[in-house]
DNA sequence: AGGGCTCGTTCACCGCTCGTTCACAACCGT
DNA sequence: ACGGTTGTGAACGAGCGGTGAACGAGCCCT
């Protein structure tokens, strides 16, 4: 993998990453990742505002070549899509580029649900 | 096709185009296109300011021979078209040459409605 | 050792987007 | 006004991507 990229610190909107700690915060409260859902992340916000092909991502986080057929990442990507959108439900983080893969990029999410007044 | 032209960057007024990782911004914002869609305004836009025929672009983007009948250019620069004028509505980007071809060129737009004061 | 976790992988289903084609309207040059 | 060219909306099938669930492997605890 890449995260010995020693330990710098990557924000993004309300959210830091610490690669050497393996530590997420999203509005300074910690996020629990698994081991994949971080590598994905850190891969993904190193490469804020490009296209990262989903044959890029897995060469960089699971560290081989992503067979055909295989799903893996877009699985992860929703794990991932549903932890940050827990604790982060104004903001959107990763964009789907159909035929060409994910981007990164924290931005303002259309929400104006008053949903939770159901009556 | 041949977007494998590496990761050179094409401006296009306020267009910017990354080849290489399919992403367009226009004006700073990240615009969705399809493969197609975005195979097609990069052959466009390299050519810049010439007129590019139908049988040529159907070569660099579909990598065949435009088979006579075929309408899939015409459908896809309009659909380029709606896209960059909902994007970017003060500008023109793609000019028709009759019975020759398509031209790339960022041109103002003589855009003037009031219309969205209906009564 | 056994039971209850989490994790990573895979599968199945399904809605939606994409690319293509068609039909018709609008437009162009002559 | 005419024939050819281009614009545009719609329909269609194929494939992509979103998502819930099942499964087995490793872990921790007792």
């Amino acid at each position: 993998m890449e995260a010995a990229q020693t330990d710098d610190v990557l924000y993004a909107g309300e959210l830091e990453i610490r690669p050497g700690d393996g530590l997420v915060l999203a509005a300074g409260r910690a996020l629990p990742l698994s081991v994949r859902e971080f590598g994905l992340l850190v891969a993904l916000v190193r490469r804020s505002g490009r296209i990262v092909s989903r044959s890029e991502l897995y060469t960089l986080v699971w560290a081989s070549e992503l067979r055909d057929g295989d799903r893996s990442i877009d699985v992860y990507v929703h794990k991932l899509r549903v932890k940050l959108e827990t604790a982060l439900p104004a903001w959107a983080f990763i964009h789907t580029h159909v035929g060409f893969g994910y981007r990164f990029s924290p931005e303002a999410s259309h929400v104006f649900h008053n949903s939770t007044t159901p009556r």
